[in-house]
DNA sequence: ATAATAAATGACGTAACGTCAGTTTCAAGC
DNA sequence: GCTTGAAACTGACGTTACGTCATTTATTAT
């Protein structure tokens, strides 16, 4: 029999935790002083411990105090659902990390005017919502809608589409200050040749006709890519053809049979 | 200039919510009529989907309040303080699952008796805390101590403790009822020789010396290992054996130079 | 003008405690 | 036995972001 002060300082819970257990019933003293000073017992320790063990797994109070008492608690299935409400959490979670990737990244891409990005990113997601999919559809063959869904957005499924997104918000950057023949623009535009023909091996007509939609900012909108200033569109494609005279007869189209 | 219900239904914003933005002085609207109606403007429905985009990165309600009035808000900073936070709940959500995960494997392995389970895992978590890791030190090389990180465990660091966790699960489940030759049972000393290949790759003899250790209860317990009983251990041992000597001058020992 | 509908305010509830404030009990020394 | 400082007790309010009543007032259609 030790005193709730004794517990608190074994267990590292505090003593207002143990009042409150107390309180709604969930670990009830064993016994107390003639004062009402709180006793506890090795067997109250003990449970204190499974209660300890549960919330570790994410359980509510209530939770634990049914899985406690009712003896005919299906653990298994208890479980399972516990595990299921957790993963639920998780892809949350994933969400909120996704869109706070993508403003930063859109904060990089423009060039440090959050407003701006948040308005392109609220206008988009909006647009996500509403956009009834016929534009793709009609746009796209079967065969290349099912490349489409492999491509990298702002809303980011896949990691890899972050580092599009870096590349790109480079672009702009070198953009204010470089020509598109300099060294670090060249080194961006062959970081994505490398990328794209990793992820897009023997699509280059895909990728051509892509490119074309991307150059039309209504297009652009209708299908759902995050907006470029025209500019920098053709900042870009006059980087990538003097990336392509240079190497001419060159030594990078062969990677992609992996 | 619309009403209260109209925001609602185009933004699927309860009005409830409406009015507790509106008294926290998150969202005030922009006008009232004389009779004391809420009048919304465009530019106050800006202002709640800018709030909407917020929240869907996890932003409280008093963070969102500071971004959007304070001027001098740092942006990337708190946008990677935030990121900070969702990773660490996300871990934390981990560590749940993994709990989750090895109990209901601990279930298993005790054949549906939870109370056991739940038993083992708290000392076993108990242990943890307290173990000064002297007795590993003592008990391997540097280089087995290496070795020793990469095992499975019950506390899931890895997913592939979960297969191990639910082969042991199969050979307890079938100790009880079949023999060690059953085609079953040797069909799990297969897989395990075939993981063990995969992640153990020429190390049988670190191998050996853990399978020493595993069969005495204190050693076992000593290291922190997961309780399994004896005589599960023996049946464990001898399906073992009558594999070896079934698949004699083997075509298995292979596996391993990846 | 009246009735039906919609909007307003206010209060309580949620989960799991933290943090006072004010009062009572315990344990030890004299 | 008495005093005293430490510890324990019991409320009560605060936290987050609303949901859910109950009651009253405004607007709108007929």
């Amino acid at each position: 029999m030790i005193h709730i002060n004794e517990v608190a300082k074994q267990t590292h819970i505090t003593v207002r935790t143990l009042r409150y257990y107390d309180q709604i019933g969930l670990l009830e003293c064993s016994s107390k002083t003639e004062g009402g000073h709180r006793l506890y017992s090795d067997e109250d320790l003990q449970k204190l411990q499974q209660i300890q063990f549960y919330k570790s797994m994410g359980y509510r109070l209530q939770e634990i105090q049914e899985m406690l008492t009712d003896p005919n608690w299906n653990w298994t299935t208890g479980l399972v659902n516990q595990l299921t409400y957790i993963q639920e959490e998780q892809a949350r979670l994933k969400e909120m990390e996704l869109s706070l990737r993508t403003l930063l990244n859109g904060i990089a891409v423009e060039a440090g005017n959050q407003e701006q990005a948040v308005q392109k990113l609220i206008k988009l997601s909006m647009q996500d919502k509403k956009r009834p999919m016929h534009f793709r559809e009609k746009m796209f063959s079967d065969t290349e809608l099912k490349l489409w869904t492999k491509l990298p957005n702002m809303n980011g499924e896949h990691p890899e589409s972050m580092e599009w997104i870096a590349l790109i918000g480079l672009i702009i950057k070198y953009h204010a200050s470089e020509v598109p023949s300099s060294p670090n623009v060249q080194n961006v535009i062959r970081r994505m040749l490398e990328k794209q023909a990793e992820e897009f091996p023997l699509e280059d007509e895909f990728i051509d006709k892509l490119w074309e939609l991307r150059k039309s900012p209504s297009a652009s909108e209708q299908l759902g890519m995050y907006p470029i200033e025209p500019e920098v569109l053709e900042y870009l494609e006059r980087a990538y053809e003097i990336y392509i005279s240079n190497t001419a007869e060159g030594d990078f189209r062969q990677g992609g049979e992996a």
